[in-house]
DNA sequence: CTGAAAGCGCTTACAG
DNA sequence: CTGAAAGCGCTTACAG
């Protein structure tokens, strides 16, 4: 491997001026960087970064911190992320925590000994977050809730829900069930906040027994709480599930009990992932802009780690209703 | 931030100590090793990784090319492959190369620039490569198809796809169709012979008809892809579709068409995503050890990368059937 | 088991 | 616009 050293000598200038000739070719004339040029090719010489950015002490690398890679939404706006990091000249490092807070820790580690120069994080909540004590470097957080005094960039998902809730009420639906994540997910609490906002709005009884609690936000859970759905004795004419995957777990619960959807019951999700198109009956779904979200989070970290200064610190984007067969008007009884 | 001189002068040892006692502490004094860990704990000094990568000319990360880090399937086997490389301390960086040869280039500057020691590369094909041109570095294929001179870990595609078909012919079936993904794509060559195979071995004609080619390996194409089987004239009574997400496309236009899945036609994809026992038929499919596949390729990369003699150059991995209720005897005439 | 010292390949403040 | 030189924070061969 030849080094800088090889070219100064060959293009018969100084180290420096390779340097500067590969880095800032505006310092140098342009003889010097044709020579330099010269020499660069004929050596096949490329850079060692691990120089580079130990000089600089910067890694040119950020983290993404992702409950799981394999999620069909965050995998969608880890693209986004991957893409604008690559146009800024920035790598990716994947960190899949699978919601451990062990393995968390690990990639914070990442930041902390400079292999990282900032985080993404997508999981929703800073409570008992290892990232909130040690906050002191660049992060953004992405699909998150409610505004922070970190940089964070999401919809608004208490308007999002709101919104699904009140396109079921439009079609005259009145008993409409919830099947939430986790009791204390962020998501699921501030989407129960829309759903029991445009209830109330409309002067619908809440009635408990229509709200699911799912053991998290899998197909597997879908189906669980799906079939406890089935079993009410009074079915609802409508179901929001609070994702697209809870949603296609419920549907097919529902369809081994006897039901049709959306014959008997109405059913949307939330995210809008690529099988919701796809799935019998399609999905009727909030659509998040899940590239849109990486490449905006991306963008302000590195604006962060290059000490820009951010217009915005909490960006709200919009989000779509895309209805689909999977819900239609109340069935008469 | 603290650096190993401060510890050193807190410890009362050399940095040579210090670093030894990080690194390798078998080679250091338990006297030494105790008041190093504590100047350590009391500067709470976390070590440049930066540095140490440059010194060690290591940088002790990985690249994983893949096609799409959105596909249900690659995220799984990239989980796999990020298990393994977080327990041997290794960090893996993302490069989605978007099917484009230019952003796989981008990725293999990386090994070269020295910011990552090796590559596991997905795309199935080493044409056109620049990996194979280039390939004087560490590089694992994964999910590919025929053995390379290059390591590689797989599970046989060619009988993979015969055993499908197989079961099809076990159940009555004569007239089976497949959809293909793109004519060259090694996946689609090896799961064709496959099917040949088979339909040859129970003498049965093959029908060029029956052979269909979709754009790619997304849903979208599936249902184009199925709708044109469809239209057939005579209607297959069981199809094989080269992955999951083709298969979910084409059930859903075989069904818009106003035939069912299995009674009218058997489906059976491959992969067996997270979606496939979840759809309406869960789908019949070939279920590929997408985790193992990870992982065992990740410790190859790094063997090889570590210097490691490594006992096998290719590993091909037991897939297995998984029958669901997309497919069943042939309908009787 | 330990320390003094060289050096990895760059970048950059400084002087010209 | 250019070069000589210092130095980033480690690791490691060498000598003891």
């Amino acid at each position: 491997m030849s080094n800088i050293r090889e070219v100064s000598r060959l293009a018969g200038v100084s180290t420096a001026t390779v340097s500067r000739a590969l880095r800032n070719p505006e310092l140098v004339s342009k003889e010097s960087q044709r020579k330099v040029m010269e020499a660069v090719e004929r050596l096949n010489y490329r850079p060692n970064m691990l120089a580079r950015n130990f000089r600089s002490e910067r890694s040119y690398s950020i983290v993404i911190l992702t409950p799981s890679i394999a999620s069909p939404f965050y995998s969608r706006v880890t693209r986004g992320v991957e893409l604008a990091a690559q146009n800024r000249g920035y790598s990716v490092l994947l960190g899949d925590t699978r919601d451990s807070l062990r393995r968390e820790d690990e990639y914070i580690e990442l930041v902390e000994t400079r292999l990282a120069d900032g985080i993404i994080q997508f999981r929703p909540s800073e409570e008992n977050s290892e990232i909130a004590r040690r906050a002191n470097f660049p992060i953004v957080y992405a699909c998150g809730c409610a505004d922070t005094a970190l940089p964070s960039v999401r919809i608004d998902n208490i308007e999002a829900a709101r919104s699904i809730v009140n396109y079921f009420l439009s079609l005259g639906h009145r008993r409409i069930a919830t099947i939430c994540g986790q009791p204390e997910n962020p998501h699921s609490i501030d989407r129960l906040v829309g759903y029991r906002r445009a209830l109330q709005e409309a002067d619908v009884t809440l009635d408990p027994e229509l709200i699911v609690h799912a053991d998290d936000y899998s197909m597997a859970s879908g189906v669980k709480a799906g079939s406890r759905i089935a079993r009410l004795n009074d079915l609802p004419t409508a179901l929001f599930c609070m994702n697209d995957e809870i949603a296609i777990g419920a549907i097919q619960s529902l369809k081994r009990a006897g039901f049709s959807v959306p014959e008997d019951i109405s059913v949307a999700g939330f995210d809008n992932i690529d099988f919701a198109r796809h799935y019998d009956p399609p999905l009727t779904t909030i659509d998040q802009p899940s590239d849109e979200i990486g490449q905006i989070a991306c963008n302000m970290l590195i604006d962060q780690i290059e000490g820009r200064p951010n217009s915005q610190n909490n960006v709200i984007l919009d989000y779509d209703l895309i209805v689909r067969a999977s819900s239609g008007t109340v069935r008469p009884d």
